[in-house]
Formats: structure tokens, sequence, C-alpha cells
DNA sequence: TTCCAAAATTGAGTCAATTCGTCATTCGTG
DNA sequence: CACGAATGACGAATTGACTCAATTTTGGAA
């Protein structure tokens, strides 16, 4: 396996990626048809399918990318988090929230959560599954910080409070990208509120 | 408008929804096509879409009768729950979990889910949040009863708890319908676990 | 009973995702 | 450099959800 093989399927993975994130965000995922994205991409139809199982996986690939900054910025908070309870909570949920919309609109977060609903055993199905994972952990880690600060008492299980952070959160953030009206100031008072429930039954 | 017509559309409507519910569980929500189940309903292709705005609109239909059994079934805990707050919350979620696999599979669960997150506007995705709040309402209104039996300390705010309780049982249902393989003993015994800190936080 | 308007059914046609057999490019070897 | 094998691009053909103009059925008024 040499070079220029591998160079060209860089070269046309990075043009279907590019020409789906641009048409997807301006037509919508139901309207960038394949078709379009090949032109746009200088591929040919098959050579997509070449790529990627289906339209769906092109989605949830650009999801992964954004998925991965908002870790990569969770790492800081983690690291050095507010000493407050609450406050470091919010603070790592804050940055979740925030950077969700970055690159994604609403419509592209709900195809891509169906889709890993739907497909959960492609290897898409399977990376939004790591992701979901990986961020249940970060919460998870964030709680052990807090009861090395000892700001959390030493026999809360953080793993049990890291679920239960993200799964609320996330079904939050499920019904907040369901409804184009929702504003992230309401999804995040709403976090608070029930975040205060359990900041109450852990804190030190 | 009369008996006749009723009548008529009645039927119609029934055997739709019956070999809907046969072939969805036989072959799949993909691997059932419109005309097989046009076909076994004795209906046209275009009746159905008279019927029903598209394939999802059957799912949720076929959905939505067995969230209803669910939601009468969880009226008779919330009158009449166990006097102790961990076994009552056990014993509603419990409802909830037990009764979801009897008409429904795993895979229609995924495909119902995926379909409500992709057409959240849809009439689909309207009865199908509508249900949700049902359930996380029920919720509430246990915490609710909890408080009047002075089980659980009277400023907690039950709504927040009962959104709490539901976004975490919900997301954990979907990670459950997900994988084919999990079990449904090992779901519950999770539940108890993350439910047990909710628990601390609000007993008296 | 007869007839019309409204309501409902029908299935061939449309559209877009996905498949698959054919063909071109790249690789490793002598 | 030449060659055969392997890899991968290509796009026409297939598939299946959904539409719509034509047709049939129903309700009830005369």
């Amino acid at each position: 396996m040499s070079g220029l093989r591998a160079k060209h399927r860089a070269d046309r993975d990075s043009r279907i990626l590019d020409a789906a994130a641009q048409l997807f965000r301006e037509a919508g995922y139901e309207g960038a048809k394949i078709e379009t994205i090949a032109a746009q991409a200088e591929v040919s139809v098959g050579t997509i399918y070449n790529y990627y199982r289906n339209k769906g996986d092109i989605l949830v690939a650009i999801v992964s990318m954004e998925v991965n900054e908002v870790l990569n910025a969770g790492r800081r908070v983690v690291g050095n988090p507010p000493v407050n309870v609450r406050d470091a909570i919010d603070a790592l949920i804050g940055i979740y929230i925030e950077h969700s919309l970055h690159y994604l609109s609403k419509e592209m977060w709900r195809q891509a959560m169906a889709i890993s609903t739907q497909q959960p055993d492609s290897p898409f199905g399977q990376t939004y599954s790591a992701l979901d994972s990986a961020l249940t952990d970060q919460l998870r880690s964030l709680i052990g910080r807090l009861q090395q600060l000892e700001l959390v008492r030493p026999e809360i299980d953080g793993r049990t409070v890291g679920e239960l952070l993200f799964n609320n959160m996330n079904m939050m953030f499920i019904e907040f990208v369901k409804r184009d009206a929702a504003q992230m100031a309401e999804l995040r008072a709403a976090l608070r509120r029930q975040n205060s429930i359990l900041v109450a039954a852990i804190a030190k």
C-alpha cells in the first residue's frame, strides 16, 4: 500500500466531506442530494458509496469531528475545574452545549441522532455510541477530580453520577434540537435546575 | 356521515394496522414494504397514504397503543404505591420497562425513536413527544403522592425529579434497545443503582 | 328509485438512495 | 519497463417510498 493510492483516497474523502458539510448546512440533510454532493466533490455517486455505507454515515463522520472538539475543550475544564461542585458541573456542561451548534445545525443533529439510533451496529453508529461514552466518562472524571479536591463526598460512585448527568443532559439536548425555537439559555437554566438536585446529593 | 362509510374506514384501518404490525415484527421496519402491507391488508398503496401520512406514521400508531397501555398500568401504581421511596420508583419504572417489549420489538422501538427525532413536527413526532411528557408527568405524580405520604421531603420540586428520572430512564432504554444482546434485568439493575442517588437526595 | 356531489380508492408514475457489473488505475514483481 | 493482479471509480439500473389524476363508491335529496 503506497502513497499515491492513499493520497488519492484521502483527497477524495476530504472533498466528499467538505462538499457534504457545505450542502447539509445550505440545503439541509434531505435537501442535499447524493448526486449533488458527488458533483461538487468531483467524484461519482458510486465512489461516495465506496467511502460511506450510506448518506447518514457521511453526516455522522462530520458530527464526530465536532464532538471530538468538544471533548478536547472539556478536557481543559476537567484539568482545572471551578472549585465548587455546582459551578464545575455547570462549566463542563456549558462547554458541551455551547460548542454543539458551532458547525452543526439543529437539523443535522436531529438526523445524526436518528441515524445512530436506527443503525446502532453500523461503523458510525458505533462511533456515535463511543462518543457518548467518552462524554459520560469525562463527567465521571470531573466527579473524581472534585472528590480529590474534597468537594464531593468520597463514598459517592462517580460512574453512576456521571451517567445520571450525561443521560439527563443528552435527553434535554435531544429535546432542544427537536424544537427549532428552543433557546440555549433556557436549556442551560433547566439543566442547572435539574443538576442542583444531584449537587445536593453529592456535595460535601 | 353514516355508518357504512365509518365502518369501512374502521375496517380498512384495522386491517392496515394488523398487517403492518405483523410485517414489522416478521420482516423488520425496513423489510416491510408498503406494497406488501397494502397487499396483505387488501387495500391499495394509495389508500394507506390516505390513512397515514407516511410509513413512520403507521409505526407510531402501533407504538402509541403500547405506550397508552403502559400509562394505564402506571396509573394503578401511582394510585397505590409501595410505601417506600426506592420501591415505589422501582415499581413504576419496572412497569414501564417490563411492558415495553410486549408488542414491539427492539427494532421497532429503534425506528420509532429515530423517526420521532427526525421529524419532530410531524403528527408522529408530536404524538411521540406527548407520550414522553405523559410518562414524565406520571413520575412527577408519583413524587407528589410520596410527598403526601410524607416519604419525600416537602420542599423537593416534583417536576424536576420527574424529569431527572424520566430522562435517565429514557436514555438507558434507548441504549437498551440499541443493543440486541442487552438484557432487561441488567437495565433494571442499572436503573436501581442510578436512582438510589436520587432517592438519597429526596427521601425524608 | 334515480341521480349528483362529495368522499374515498386505485395503481401507474416520479424521485432519490443504493447496488452492482464493467472498466481504469495503481501496485508489486521479474 | 512490462505484466497480471488487486484495488477502486464509475454510472446505468434497480428499488421502494410517496404522489396524483382518474375512477369508483357512498349518502341523501328530489
